[in-house]
DNA sequence: AAACTGCCCAACCGCATATCT
DNA sequence: GAGATATGCGGTTGGGCAGTT
């Protein structure tokens, strides 16, 4: 016969601990010293489950926890750990001494992964598309746009959730096989495009510059622009992005250019107010941007499927300068005490890794 | 001031592996 | 060695605080 069961499940008090259980936990466990988590609940007087009581004294209640923000060196350490070790997150922790597995865990979802899931979304599970998606916020402040009141809801937040039904796979303790293939070929197109749209690595992206990023299937057939049915409308969001604040009547676009704004009788707007109704007049972006009318001589049209192309010559990993723009942009800080820090370069050097690989690691991992 | 939302993080769930009988 | 549980781990959830309108 094996061993009893971990803990019944029947009057096991579930939710946040308060401080006298904390308090019993503690002192038991000071007297008692760790271990023996199954017997413990019932030992120490606690309605909890051994599990519980495990992950309370380890996140919490050992007296060897460092308290406080992740300090720049400990952010650069986990990233540079995790693009070896992927989401081994216990092993990270043990690098890092008085953090957990949890609070790195923790750490990097809430704000290194969301770097990065604004930076490039993947390719739905059942497109198999080169899909480089750029909606994150800028990298520098706008001044003139205040973020708008709306809670996105709680599945656009968790980016790794595609389908709460298929969520619950098979896990293996090993970190999956990077696809680097797709991963190149996305961050090259990336890297492409921001060089394209900048015209060099220091200049900034302006607003509408990150809604660049249809996905394409195999025949290049738009599949999505912002992932769903391909059909991208013209909600608030996008019309803030979109516009050119400075100069009504225009729009920002990817190619560096601008454009009119001009209604299907090509009358070009005045005022904010009358590109915003314009705009909402179109069905869709792609119908707006399929207009010839929006062509202002001179100026540059969206051309999605130019920048696609062009975005597909994978150059970015024989282009340190510009590789060390993209990640740099990646692993810059939003604050003033890490803005501008870029850990790329050292990346390979300091794990003694192949620098693309280890990034491209990471970036899928 | 109220309503609403973004975000953080503690805690839970379920799976994989280790350990025990 | 087989079967069963204990433990460890990573993914995910949801409560609650803080920020914005």
């Amino acid at each position: 016969m094996g061993r009893a069961p971990c803990c019944e499940k029947i009057g096991i008090k579930r939710g946040r601990w308060t401080a006298e259980e904390d308090q019993i936990l503690s002192n038991y466990i000071q007297s008692n010293g760790e271990g023996s988590w199954r017997s413990l609940p019932k030992n120490a007087g606690l309605k909890r489950c051994g599990k519980s009581c495990r992950l309370r004294w380890i996140n919490y209640l050992r007296s060897d926890l460092k308290r406080g923000n992740i300090t720049p060196e400990e952010e650069e350490l986990v990233v540079k750990l995790h693009a070896t070790m992927g989401n081994r997150w216990s092993l990270i922790a043990s690098h890092l001494p008085g953090r957990t597995d949890n609070e790195i865990k923790n750490y990097w979802n809430s704000h290194l992964s969301r770097k990065l899931h604004n930076f490039i979304r993947k390719p739905s599970i059942s497109h198999d598309v080169t899909a480089v998606i750029m909606n994150a916020p800028p990298p520098s402040p706008r001044p003139t746009t205040k973020r708008r009141p709306g809670r996105t809801s709680r599945s656009a937040m968790k980016p790794k959730t595609l389908n709460p039904k298929i969520r619950k796979t098979k896990k293996t303790s090993a970190p999956p096989e990077p696809n680097v293939d797709v991963a190149v070929k996305a961050v090259a197109e990336e890297e492409t495009l921001m060089m394209e749209l900048s015209g060099g690595a220091e200049a900034e992206l302006r607003p509408c510059d990150y809604y660049y990023g249809d996905c394409y299937d195999n025949n290049n057939n738009l599949v999505s622009i912002n992932g769903d049915n391909g059909v991208l409308s013209f909600d608030d969001d996008i019309i803030d992005l979109l516009l050119d604040e400075s100069e009504p009547g225009h729009v920002f676009t990817s190619c560096g250019g601008e454009v009119d704004i001009r209604d299907s009788e090509g009358t070009r707007g005045t005022s904010n107010q009358e590109n915003l109704d314009c705009l909402q007049s179109y069905p869709s972006v792609e119908s707006f941007l399929n207009l010839d009318n929006q062509v202002n001589d001179g100026d540059e049209f969206i051309d999605w499927d130019c920048v696609c192309e062009q975005g597909n010559d994978g150059n970015l990993w024989n282009e340190k300068e510009g590789h060390d723009s993209m990640v740099s942009w990646l692993l810059d800080g939003d604050d003033e005490t890490t803005i501008g820090k870029s850990n790329c370069d050292k990346f390979g050097e300091s794990l003694d890794l192949d620098e693309d690989n280890a990034l491209v690691a990471w970036l899928l991992s």
